[in-house]
DNA sequence: TGTGTACTCTTTAGCATTGAAATTTATCTT
DNA sequence: AAGATAAATTTCAATGCTAAAGAGTACACA
């Protein structure tokens, strides 16, 4: 899981990390840059405290990743460790570990599939599903709380900015010089 | 490091995440569960991309951060190992290790400190300054070609927006319950 | 029916990370 | 000056990950 730990001190404002940017690379757009790094940091404290959350309902962070991923593929909530893995970004064997951990804690059950025996169901149990209810109440607290500076309009404006970046990365591959060029 | 594997695929839209985390938890603000997705989503990605370009230079995204660390200090570009790990939120063992592999590699340079013989000295090589720079190179065309669809005016409003939301994670704290609680 | 091929999951070996103990050097107290 | 305490780094054992090899099952096609 990304850089999940937690304090990060020390460090230099945006501000301070702009500036000496721009003394060692002349060519650097602030405006591009501040907001590049804001997200990266942004990311990085929203996930230091979405790990505190979990760890006090005594699960990982990356438990709570498959969590998530089972609830969000609706009832009954079953996938195969192979979705599962491509879901979270994990490779098989990693997923292979993680179900065995889950299901030893309770969150999951892992099953053959009768009528493909190569297959294998993960399902989620009824204390998995309470889990993560839990998790999701504790982390929405935390997602107001983080945007309560920001008005409707701008609650508005920022997702559609965002929306608008993601659409670009995911539907665009970098070439071999690292340009973004459109695969549509 | 953080989410910086490749292919995340067969992956829902972020609009059909949205409609999925409604069935199941009807609490759920759209507006903010748009904005965080987003975000994350967003952030994911781009680690990617970076892995990708740093990779094609010869060196790991890992490796790349502990560049960036001691660019920024500025000249003459030295810090010590625990000054280091806290800035890219490791702990100082991970960071031994890691400076192993650069020493070995010519990136940096790792020496005692004679005035106080404790302390560690690890300092950018001309070689790993240039690594820095080849990577900054890449690294701003993609960012330029991340943002080509926002309007200058929306890159400031953008800029912002995320300049607030962080200030707001790094001046507050979460309490017990995980509310986030000013700190001045 | 039998064999080849493809697919899914697990096992194995290697690597980076963590947390805790150990090591080395500096500083404080008397 | 001696001994205790503190601080910075490294060493060590355990954990979770990746990549690649292995095992088991289903399906196609002769």
């Amino acid at each position: 899981m990304a850089d999940t730990r937690g304090a990060i001190s020390s460090e230099p404002t945006l501000e301070e990390q702009i500036a000496a940017y721009q003394r060692e690379f002349q060519d650097l757009d602030p405006q591009v840059e501040k907001i590049v790094s804001a997200l990266s940091r942004l990311n990085r404290r929203m996930n230091v405290a979405y790990g505190r959350q979990t760890a006090a309902l005594g699960i990982s962070n990356a438990e709570w990743e498959v969590l998530k991923a089972l609830v969000l593929s609706g009832a009954p909530y079953r996938m195969g460790p192979s979705d599962l893995a491509k879901r979270l970004g994990l490779t098989p064997a990693a997923m292979t570990h993680r179900i065995d951990r889950m299901v030893a804690e309770g969150l999951v059950t892992r099953e053959r599939d009768e009528s493909n025996r190569v297959r294998v169901i993960v399902e989620l149990t009824p204390e998995g599903r309470e889990k993560w209810l839990e998790a999701m109440r504790l982390a929405t607290v935390f997602e107001e709380d983080l945007l309560q500076d920001l008005s409707p309009e701008e609650r508005t404006v920022l997702g559609e900015a965002l929306t608008r970046l993601l659409r670009r990365v995911e539907h665009a591959q970098p070439d071999a010089g690292g340009r973004l060029t459109d695969l549509d």
